[in-house]
DNA sequence: CAAGCTTATAGACAAGTATCTATAAAGAAG
DNA sequence: CTTCTTTATAGATACTTGTCTATAAGCTTG
């Protein structure tokens, strides 16, 4: 019977109340709430199999199958909650995924 | 510069095209969303810190402070997705993480 | 600066969902 | 069988969100 180590155990209400509890498990849900999206998915997929895991937002709209708005919104909120990394590279726009904040994903269900 | 590992990477579209690669990724996408919300990721990590890893349902609704509907439709869907096990005995119902389910989320970000 | 490209924003709309109250269903026990 | 407790379902509501079209904003280059 291995013991599931998940770091999630900070989320549980301590006995002392709940709203710190809360407020942590709200973070955590943010942030997957981030990548618990299809489309959002092939999208880190996509940077995860580029080459130096980086990619214009140019070359994603096509495979994906999205209008450009739409992939242009979901790098904004993965961005937002620090997933991905944005460049400007004269007309183009890089985008990178953010190794510390996947690590902390991982730590979650590790 | 660390590469990662993920086995999102199957989630982006192949050369071949889109639909595999769209379904593999909607069926990650709900296995997150049933984790992405902070009354659950409560539920979870009250479960987790239980002994034997498991918890009466009779014991989570006033820890979390919502109404037994909500504690038992979020149980209902997270089971759904074959992340917690439904156990029934007598009066009350006893919920257990699936480690195995566990076990693919953890490898998604390993 | 004007034209042409890439990317971002605004607004609209449909679909999903977290929560509640009210009520039903399931079991145990007198 | 009736009563009591626990759990699940139904229905309603408010909020969120994924997507689109239309348009603006940023850059580069003649």
């Amino acid at each position: 019977m291995t013991k599931i180590a998940l770091q999630l155990l900070e989320c549980a209400p301590s006995s002392e109340s709940g709203p710190l509890a809360r407020e942590k498990a709200e973070n955590i849900a943010d942030l997957l709430k981030a990548v618990a999206d299809p489309t959002r998915l092939q999208i880190l997929a996509l940077i995860a199999r580029s080459e130096n895991q980086e990619a214009c937002a140019c070359n994603l709209t096509e495979p994906i199958g999205v209008s450009q708005p739409t992939i242009s919104h979901h790098l904004k909120k993965m961005s937002e909650v620090g997933l991905v990394s944005r460049e400007r590279r004269g007309t183009w726009v890089w985008y990178s995924l953010n190794k510390e904040r996947w690590g902390q994903i991982s730590d979650l269900f590790a």
